[in-house]
RNA sequence: GCGAGAGUGGCGGAACUGGCAGACGCGCUGGACUUAGGAUCCAGUGGAGAAAUCCGUAGGGGUUCAACUCCCCUCUCUCGCACCA
């Protein structure tokens, strides 16, 4: 009895011989195409999840798959290693984050690397070390000199159960995205990244994203979210200062009943006499639930049309966006519709729906705005005809947007702006394990930036996690004082630490740069050519949930750099593919479902090429991935077929002369051998045609299975036979590699070729070889099939359709009907139409 | 509400540019080997029907010789955004 097929034997001896070999460490080599993939870095929480195994997985078939076809690969792997999980074990275990950090680092590592995966581990990034994060303090001070970071003071989402606070990307349905708290409103002052001065570049280059999913684009949009409209200056009775109001529907000014201010707006404060009132109001701010108004007893001039519109604040409308400010034209607007019927508001129209206006003459669109009021049960958002509105009326909305814009620039109460959703990037949190930020505090001296020879400001060790709130870094006197780098005086250090998100916008670049570089501070400083021979990156691979927070970002970071000249690239991931979850039992693994896979259980098991061929296999990877314990056992099920094909006929694979088989020695073949030859070379094709279009791995791998089945009842009497088999297997092992590559090396060995099969090139097939002899032709009678028939490949139509009109059980179903029309579908089928 | 995507056997999923619907795998059924089988191998497997044959890609209509694929309407589900004026 033959060897049987044991994981556990042949995965741990092959993972020592590459990292022996340094098989997977990248040179920067001028002379070779560049590719470099990348997987997002795990957070290192413990230990890996079958998202980990997938998304690295495929990652790992493309880095090794670009390999074989020559391509010089960068393929890293690090740890975005800062973050809230370490220091909750940090207040509830005692363990001090680093600690915790660094273990579970060392942990995963190993998980990482019993996964096969073909990582050069000389570049690893850690975001929490020293090395790592200055850096981050470098570029902020660099951001702050260009007026790109910046500190003020305004309401922020603040979490109270993590005690710190979120940028908005990271307030799902008003709660934390981490722990599903709700978040509320405070005001503190907070550090800022100017992004907002990329939102055009941001979005105009989203039409550059060829290679991302479109789905991913249009969220990128839609979240700087750029509209166009008119800022209006309506003038406040009496004290002839101005409101001055956003909108993107100008011409519907004349229809304006009154004017919104928020809550936080500076002239809420003066123009509302009763504080107490007007603290309710604000504390109802941002709440969706219910419009409330609290009337400031003043009136503004509408600038269209001279009239007096009572002002309000109101508690929907936000401070961030826009001016603070709104004008409310409830008859068009359903926000201001609802807040007119709760204060008895006028609702006055003056757009009218185009086909009230068609042929009518004076009719319906001179209506009057009483008559009109009555019939509007909502308010007319969409595009119509203007009516009421002085000389603007019979204008169509399009029309008179530009118009009456045009007209309040004139007269200097109005102007043409552009606005944006996406606002500056609040980096400060009020945690401990993070990146300093490398700002002192002096009475004298003001906000100092440290200097650049000081940094790295270290995070200290000696403090104290209470979990009572408030910075752990508020423990450290030895931290927090310190001596004013400009007048010398008695200052204290900023305790703050940055959005862990700053330290993923950046690792793709510093990846660039190998791990222990000696050069690296220049590297970093002024760039270097092998930022620029690996930037960008060829192929991202990471979970849809990036698809605003991370992303943007990335691609905000990485023009920040390019302007600091560090580097020549403006977008970073050339490609990107969002993989599906890991779907169990209907829903999402997840501990608190309890419906997690362990893959340390799995390998242990099945092994890790068996792991990772399941992931592969059971769904393209962009899609949800349905976890099925019986769909591993098929996929080990088939790896152990491999094996055992070559294990029954090892002797014959060794003796027979390896290479591909030219067409001269087709013709002394069995139909048997001619028929797996054949299959050989379409499973090439198919293979990498399937890697290449979308990376549908499932398709590829069901290829192979298909001629692995064709193997299985091959038994080869001669040489050629011999020659065709190992033909045969040493494909589907070199098509095999990138997938499953422990078994691959294996068995390339045992069927006598020197390792390793991960540095051949990737096979490539013959058109010729891979052709049908003949193929069977589809009768149609109608559209419908009524016989099939073999017939030779290269016939010409008219010999086909003979062939068909000759079939004797298609005969049958002409009857006595007419041939009308016979169409022939060159290699594929006839139909017959009958009448 | 707005935006995007998806509905195919018992299940995961295939199907090029409109050309045999259901590749491949799982499961199931039968058989072989076996003391045994939850191992392995072989055969079968969309539904109905004894069969011829008919019906089948969420539902309804349309275009076409031919529709999972294109067009129109309806339903369901998933995801994203959500007072952005």
């Amino acid at each position: 009895m033959e060897e049987r097929y044991d994981p556990r034997k042949v995965e741990p001896k092959w993972q020592k011989f590459w990292a022996e070999k340094k098989l997977y460490k990248t040179e920067y080599d001028t002379s070779l195409k560049k590719f470099y993939c990348l997987e997002m870095f795990p957070y290192p929480s413990g230990r890996i999840h079958m998202g980990h195994v997938r998304n690295y997985a495929i990652g790992d078939v493309i880095a090794r798959y670009k390999r074989m076809r020559g391509f010089s690969v960068l393929h890293p792997m690090g740890w975005d290693a800062f973050g809230l999980p370490a220091e909750n074990a940090a207040i509830k275990h005692g363990v001090h984050p680093s600690k915790w950090t660094y273990e579970n680092i060392n942990y995963m590592k190993g998980q990482l690397n019993k996964l096969g995966l073909s990582y050069d581990w000389d570049r690893e990034v850690t975001t929490c070390s020293p090395e790592y994060y200055r850096w981050n303090q470098w570029f902020f001070v660099k951001m702050l000199e260009k007026g790109l970071a910046y500190r003020k003071s305004s309401y922020v989402n603040w979490c109270p159960s993590c005690q710190t606070v979120l940028a908005n990307e990271q307030v799902i349905d008003s709660k934390c995205w981490r722990c599903d708290s709700i978040v509320v409103q405070k005001e503190l002052f907070q550090w800022f990244l100017r992004i907002t001065r990329y939102a055009e570049e941001l979005l105009a280059s989203c039409d550059e994203l060829s290679g991302w999913p479109e789905k991913v684009v249009l969220m990128q949009k839609n979240w700087i979210g750029k509209s166009f409209g008119v800022e209006a200056d309506f003038r406040i009775e009496d004290t002839g200062e101005n409101i001055k109001i956003f909108t993107t529907r100008p011409d519907t000014l004349f229809g304006v009943s009154f004017v919104c201010l928020s809550p936080p707006h500076p002239l809420s404060e003066r123009l509302v006499e009763d504080k107490d009132e007007l603290a309710k109001i604000t504390a109802q701010y941002g709440k969706v639930d219910e419009k409330m108004g609290l009337y400031t007893g003043r009136y503004c001039i509408n600038p269209v049309n001279g009239e007096r519109v009572p002002i309000y604040v109101a508690n929907f409308v936000l401070m961030e966006y826009g001016t603070g400010a709104i004008m409310s034209v409830p008859a068009h607007d359903q926000r201001d519709f609802d807040f007119a019927k709760k204060y008895g508001l006028p609702i006055r129209q003056v757009i009218v729906p185009e086909e009230n206006t068609a042929g009518a003459g004076h009719g319906p669109a001179q209506a009057s705005g009483r008559a009109q009021e009555a019939l509007l049960q909502t308010a007319y958002e969409d595009e119509g005809v203007l009516v009421d509105s002085g000389n603007f009326s019979g204008l169509a909305s399009a029309d008179a947007r530009e118009a009456i814009a045009q007209y309040l620039q004139d007269k200097g109460v109005g102007r043409k702006v552009v606005n944006y959703k996406l606002r500056d990037w609040g980096i400060s949190r009020q945690r401990y394990w993070g990146t300093p930020i490398p700002v002192i505090y002096c009475d004298r001296c003001g906000i100092v930036a440290v200097p650049e020879k000081d940094l790295p400001v270290i995070l200290p060790e000696d403090v104290r996690f209470t979990g009572k709130g408030g910075s752990p870094l508020l423990e450290s006197p030895s931290f927090l004082n310190v001596a004013c780098p400009s007048c010398g005086g008695k200052a204290r250090r900023e305790t703050d630490t940055m959005d862990t998100f700053v330290d993923s916008s950046w690792y793709f670049i510093r990846y660039c740069c190998a791990g222990k570089d000696p050069d690296i501070e220049t590297k970093l400083k002024s760039g270097s050519p092998d930022l620029d021979y690996w930037m960008p990156v060829d192929q991202y691979i990471g979970g849809v949930e990036h698809a605003v927070l991370h992303l943007l970002y990335s691609r905000f970071f990485t023009r920040v750099l390019r302007d600091l000249g560090i580097i020549g690239t403006s977008e970073p991931f050339t490609n990107l593919l969002t993989q599906g979850m890991v779907i169990k039992d209907g829903a999402k693994m997840s501990k608190s479902k309890g419906n997690v896979v362990d893959p340390d259980y799995l390998i242990e098991r099945y092994g890790s090429d068996t792991s990772r061929l399941f992931s592969l296999f059971a769904a393209p990877p962009e899609k949800d991935l349905d976890w099925s314990d019986k769909g591993v056992e098929g996929a080990y099920r088939f790896l152990s077929r491999v094996w055992n094909i070559v294990f029954k006929n090892r002797e014959a694979l060794k003796g027979a002369a390896s290479g591909l088989i030219s067409t001269a020695d087709v013709s002394g073949l069995q139909a048997e051998g001619r028929s797996l030859l054949r299959k050989t070379h379409q499973t090439i094709k198919k293979v990498t045609a399937d890697i290449e279009k979308e990376y549908h791995f499932n398709t590829a791998i069901s290829a192979l299975m298909e001629l692995v089945n064709e193997m299985t009842g091959f038994e080869p009497q001669e040489e050629i036979g011999r020659q065709v088999l190992r033909t045969a297997m040493e494909n589907t092992l070199l098509l095999l590699a990138p997938f499953t590559p422990h078994i691959a090396e294996e068995l390339w060995e045992a069927i006598g070729n020197e390792p390793f099969i991960s540095d051949r090139g990737w096979p490539s097939w013959d058109d010729g070889l891979a052709k049908d002899e003949e193929i069977e032709l589809v009768i149609q009678v109608n559209g419908k099939v009524r016989g099939k028939l073999m017939i030779p490949v290269g016939l010409t139509d008219d010999e086909i359709k003979n062939l068909a009109l000759g079939d004797r059980k298609t005969s049958d179903f002409l009857g006595q009907g007419v041939i009308r029309k016979v169409i022939v579908v060159k290699g594929r089928l006839v139909n017959i139409v009958v009448g």
